[in-house]
DNA sequence: GTGAAAGCGCTAACAA
DNA sequence: TTGTTAGCGCTTTCAC
């Protein structure tokens, strides 16, 4: 290293760690050295000999950092972490798979102790990554249950929330009822159409084939899609209802028909999901699915760092939470049948 | 480690690196011995023996990671540090001081090779961290000046930015304008109330006493005051104009206004700060002061990054990016004297 | 106040 | 196929 360049080896390191036993004319002439050659001490060797057990830290890897869904996780996460002195990392993989591998080598061999997964899942899911974390015994969490693997699973009842929320707008008098899907590949996604699917296949109103529009997850998704789908929209349809795969669709959604001119929640009803914190403070406020991500960070926390901190290898756990409806102004009970409604409605958006 | 509890040594880490030279009887003693001690392998010392260049990285420590300013420029970092080869870790203080040490410590010991850094800062700033990194060489960005120490600085110019708005309210005819100023000690807060105080002074418009209001970063935060404050408002003061914060801030603040029936942007107008991407979808959507903060992302990994792959030392940098005014609708121009406005809207507030 | 040498946990090259 | 050994870059102990 920076020996050859001044003078000794040890006296380096003891500059280096601020030790007061060197003469101030060696320090600076090491200071100086060090400055020119731009040298950068190992981390990596500084701890390995230290046995210092480093700085306690987790990851959460997400598969979008800006989501609001993703930074609502991790403050949950961060706050349970630090209250057991652990230092939380957040990584996006912008949902690619290979970009995920990366990420969690990458933990492993900076000695991240444990990680919590939104695992970004397409089509060809491979799951050699998660294979060679388990034979570490590296300790991990999903966020989404993974086919091919035994893993520890924290996540949301998907069917179930759908559901509600479907049987909530039919009660209401819905029977228009349309859902603007997330990104494909997505095992949400997935899991929200096929819950969608399933509760008209049990109810007595149809689901019609057009029912299901795929969109994506972004608030310049809902709003786009919305246009499109809303500006050539037979005002006959009215009065309709729109599950939005999440609340920023949801927020893109309620722009775009805003700008439409159209009424919420008379003429089209619309319910988010995740319930993030703007959902309440949106105009008209919106009615949403969700279970409280905070609590949902902090759950995934403690199953890892439970595991992280066993000495023992803990069984396998899959934990399904429940969302529930949230009931605010952008949906409501319809007054009369559709029938009178649509001349009512198509009257009021002409006058 | 556990070559005790089966075989031999080498044998172990062939096991594990998955290497084909082992036969599938002693592969599975070793693997169950593995599990039954929990062993988990020290990714410092693979990565040490290794010489693998291990995942090239970069840091990001942000003050608070749920908010869309973070996100936003996390967004922008990785996107450039992604092409550059790089991954990205998001780690946050919540604005608290030690909790930047302790990152900036960890990221040291971890071989993460830059951060990109919005201080914590607060009154007794304390900067040995920083001083300790320029010792050992570890290349850094901050996204806001600090004092007493010579660094790497990518910032906005916050003085220009406010006073570019409050020029515009009073060229609209406003005269009754207040900040609803962030966090106290961050020093953002601080230049912006600086800056709107030193506009005024320059400026042929009274700076009231009152026109300063305390009122925090956050969305709730922006909430609660605007109830406070303009419930008890005196209506003869309207029409009023509040330069916000943040567009967070904005945004609780209009929820507020809508509560309260306060006409946007007529009795009321409002500006935030930064033009998160939900600014121009809130309705009515938000007119506020920003850089794209994409771009400030990517231009504080390219300082970041530069400094990373130079052998030499580069001279430190200070750039100052500029904010532009963004009209939208919560603001605009007033029409009558204000004498006028005040009975006209009061009638119609009442009506 | 400074230099030499041992050794952290692991992998890779080689010997058995 | 398995065991043995050197050495990654650093810190630390102990002579000098």
């Amino acid at each position: 290293v920076a020996k050859k360049a001044g003078v000794s080896i040890g006296t380096v390191s003891n500059v280096i760690n601020g030790r007061p036993t060197v003469s101030d004319q060696i320090r600076d002439r090491v200071l100086k050295i060090i400055r020119e050659l731009n040298f950068r001490p190992q981390g990596h060797a500084q701890t390995l000999r230290q046995q210092q057990v480093s700085h306690k830290c987790i990851g959460f890897i997400v598969r979008k950092i800006d989501h609001p869904w993703s930074s609502a996780i991790s403050t949950g996460v961060k706050h349970y972490a630090n209250q057991k002195g652990y230092l939380v990392y957040v990584a996006s993989t912008e949902s690619k798979h290979n970009s995920e591998q990366e990420i969690v080598q990458s933990f492993v061999s900076k000695q991240v102790q444990g990680a919590i997964i939104a695992p970004a899942l397409d089509d060809t899911v491979e799951i050699d990554h998660l294979f060679r974390l388990k034979i570490n015994n590296f300790p991990f969490v999903m966020l989404e249950d993974v086919h091919g693997i035994q893993v520890n699973v924290l996540s949301i009842d998907n069917t179930e929330a759908i559901s509600s929320a479907v049987k909530y707008l039919i009660k209401c008098g819905h029977t228009n009822i349309i859902h603007f899907a997330g990104t494909a590949n997505e095992s949400h996604t997935i899991e929200r159409i096929n819950a969608f699917r399933q509760v008209f296949s049990e109810s007595a109103v149809k689901l019609r084939k057009d029912s299901i529009v795929s969109c994506g997850g972004e608030l310049k998704d809902g709003y786009r899609v919305g246009i499109d789908y809303f500006s050539n929209a037979d005002k006959n349809k009215f009065p309709m209802a729109v599950i939005c795969f999440n609340d920023v669709v949801a927020f893109g959604l309620l722009s775009a028909l805003k700008e439409l001119d159209i009424n919420v929640p008379n003429q089209v009803a619309v319910i988010g999901f995740d319930d993030i914190e703007m959902a309440k403070y949106w105009t008209p406020s919106l009615t949403t699915i969700g279970t409280s991500l905070f609590d949902m960070g902090e759950k995934a926390a403690e199953m890892l760092i439970n595991i992280i901190e066993s000495d023992k290898i803990l069984p396998i756990q899959k934990i399904t939470l429940h969302a529930d409806l949230i009931l605010r102004k952008t949906t409501c009970k319809l007054k009369r049948t559709p029938g009178s409604m649509i001349k009512n409605f198509h009257k009021q958006a002409v006058g």
